[in-house]
DNA sequence: TAGATTGTTAATCGATTAACAATC
DNA sequence: TAGATTGTTAATCGATTAACAATC
């Protein structure tokens, strides 16, 4: 590895650092000054090794026999997570969906800014939600590109979400935010992050099944191998 | 290990059961008859040694030189998820996302069916969005066990979420799908499930600003270490 | 039968945990 | 200084990939 070049982080990093952000955000509001990687690592179930490998992954943010400055630390994962600078982003999709993403207080309190809505409905074009205005579809991409929209949700049905992403795709966006439930395609340098309700909701099922599940398969099992298995070591 | 006994199942693997499913529905759809694992994987990007072990977790479902057959397979994973017994859910609150997941169709399709929501607000209760009908919160005991739900969707605000779980943790539900930011606790018999919006979204971010962060990175690697810096190994 | 593809064991890779010298 | 706790290297654990005998 030559110089100043950085390993790749890994996606299971990447996926805890918003839970410190919040963490640090809660002893920031409770007047915390100090932590340690172990008391850090206690309060989210992760152990101190891991607390201490996850942000040297960003730089050495820690002091020896003292910790971390909560206040610092919050900081530079708000910079690492790109909190840093404002997000402007719309809304494409004004159904219930769309509406209830409008109203939620949490992103804008991180910088998270909704401008607009996008809808091809008619009766929905013109009115407000929240204090954010629904626009006609057709003005997508000229209100993008016009007001540098870093950010697009995609609150449309399965079938319009495609079509969405390829009119995203000639805009300036950076990132996708896709609540329809495929895989959109929007080319390579648009990130898009998915949330796929239903696999969340598939495997809530799974995880209320899993002990018959297992049952069944130990029983199955036992009849395939015989009453009494010798460990393969 | 003794007769019978199964290895846990990691969380990897039950992530991706929802999308071995998904994919073969849209086969069946298409009225394919077989697949191999090395085509099943190449449409989800698993390695066809991947796919094997994942399925191998759970039985042996497929056939030498044959591969598996789709409607059986398709049929499998729907019981190892638990979708072969329908789901009573119930949402509690009744705002705006409460009402988007009421009338997301998918869920129905798949075995859960929503009885009811419940809410606060008096405009609300007596209502009814599609056809699912809001009830007062005060009712939620009472119903959930009458009519022997499974499923909690917790869908109030984060100061609410609690105790919605508190309550619900006296009823009968097996499982909470909560999309209130903040964990919830409800005892140990019933399994929660989280989505927390906001760290998809701050994951988004992350991802969005990573190319800037890597290049900040290096450069401060670069001035630590020295022009050039010799590999450790 | 010959070819294809499984189930499963072994090898590899990567992520987590443990250990400890460095140092505040 | 002595105690605490970091950053980092080494050891462990687990998950993914490769290999291959079994067999349809």
């Amino acid at each position: 590895m030559g110089s100043g070049e950085v390993k790749r982080v890994s996606l299971a990093v990447i996926r805890r650092l918003p839970k410190y952000h919040k963490c640090l955000g809660e002893l920031l509001q409770k007047n915390v000054e100090r932590v340690s990687s172990q008391e850090l690592g206690r309060i989210l179930g992760f152990t101190a090794s891991q607390v201490r490998q996850d942000l040297n992954n960003f730089g050495e943010f820690g002091q020896q026999g003292y910790g971390y400055n909560v206040e610092q630390l919050y900081n530079e994962i708000a910079k690492i997570l790109g909190l840093n600078t404002e997000h402007k982003m719309v809304i494409v999709g004004a159904g219930k969906l769309g509406q209830a993403l409008a109203g939620y207080r949490d992103f804008e309190r991180h910088g998270f800014k909704i401008l607009a809505m996008f809808d091809v409905d008619p009766h929905l074009v013109g009115s407000k939600v929240r204090d954010v205005p629904v626009y006609d579809m057709n003005d997508l991409i000229y209100y993008v590109n016009e007001n540098e929209v870093d950010i697009a949700v995609i609150a449309v049905p399965r079938e319009r979400a495609q079509e969405v992403a390829d009119i995203l795709s000639k805009t300036l966006v950076k990132g996708i935010w896709n609540f329809a439930p495929v895989e959109v395609d929007a080319g390579p340098n648009i990130i898009v992050e998915n949330v796929h309700l239903l696999d969340s909701l598939l495997t809530l099922s799974y995880r209320m099944n899993e002990s018959k599940l297992m049952e069944r398969l130990a029983r199955k099992n036992e009849k395939k191998t015989g009453f009494v298995k010798i460990p393969a070591e």
